[in-house]
DNA sequence: TAGACGTAGA
DNA sequence: TCTACGTCTA
């Protein structure tokens, strides 16, 4: 258990093959895929603007993401949408959403790992998706009227099938 | 990333070593020092009776645990001790504390881990810190007349020394 | 200091 | 469903 400081990095992670799984996200953080614990967006900061590097899409939190032959819509984030306590609000363009957005400006890669229940229904597993690009994200209004973000990203050809 | 179910025991760990460091708790469940991911105190069933494993005394949290020279006074959980929102409690003498209360009455081994904050001040790491017995325990009032229950642990002899 | 797609077990 | 000595970044 050496402390290593990964180095945050666009594209592909040298060593990680599509498929690999992992149990928790502080191995996501270990092997470089993903170093936030607890959001789903991850960025970094390259000049003056910060750019997404992964984004993590888990079942069971209510987000309503869809997945169909390699395009996404992944769900933005903030205004308590998961929040059970917190009222929600509307989400702003900022921090990973706002990331997003320029890494779609900037046609930047990003990767893709998606968070399933597990079978017997303890816990999660995360399995690496490969590399999407942000086609398009627009704000919609939920049920309760509220701004939410929505980022479309396509899977960019020539990756290995996921099984 | 193999899911491993990792059979709890009391004792030594096959492979773990005094000293041994981790950098998360998940990593403790993984090796099989303690399995519970936010709990400090760990345990399980014999027969009709809950023991404990290990416990995990993290810095940082407030809980005014004392070390000297092998001897441990852990504090019991629940309560809302370390909570920022909800009111403390009294602490009952169920879960953890009540298995480790059974612990003592049947001179059962405890492991014990220790969280230390980092040197950089990122995060934590985790030694453990070899096998301990439960030598007494007792219910004090804190500051607010809540019950709060201390334990008494003892490391035992020959065992390597922590550096 | 608070917020965020965390985990497991009772 | 809830609690519990989580973990990182802004």
């Amino acid at each position: 258990g050496k402390q290593v400081n990964i180095e945050k990095r666009i594209g592909t992670v040298p060593g990680i093959e599509v498929g690999d799984v992992f149990q928790y996200k502080t191995e996501l953080r270990a092997v470089g895929l993903h170093s936030k614990t607890m959001c789903g967006i991850d960025y970094m900061k390259i000049g003056e603007v910060r750019i997404a590097t992964s984004i993590v899409a888990t079942e069971g939190y209510g987000y309503n993401d869809t997945f169909n032959s390699g395009v996404m819509v992944y769900t933005g984030e903030g205004g308590n949408v998961i929040s059970k306590e917190k009222k929600t609000e509307d989400q702003k363009l900022v921090k990973g959403n706002l990331a997003l957005a320029t890494s779609m400006r900037q046609k930047s890669l990003v990767r893709v790992i998606r968070g399933e229940e597990r079978w017997d229904h303890k816990g999660k597993r995360y399995v690496y998706d490969g590399l999407y690009m942000v086609e398009e994200y627009w704000a919609e209004r939920d049920v309760r009227g509220k701004t939410v973000y929505k980022f479309k990203l396509c899977r960019i050809p020539d990756q290995p099938p996921l099984t």
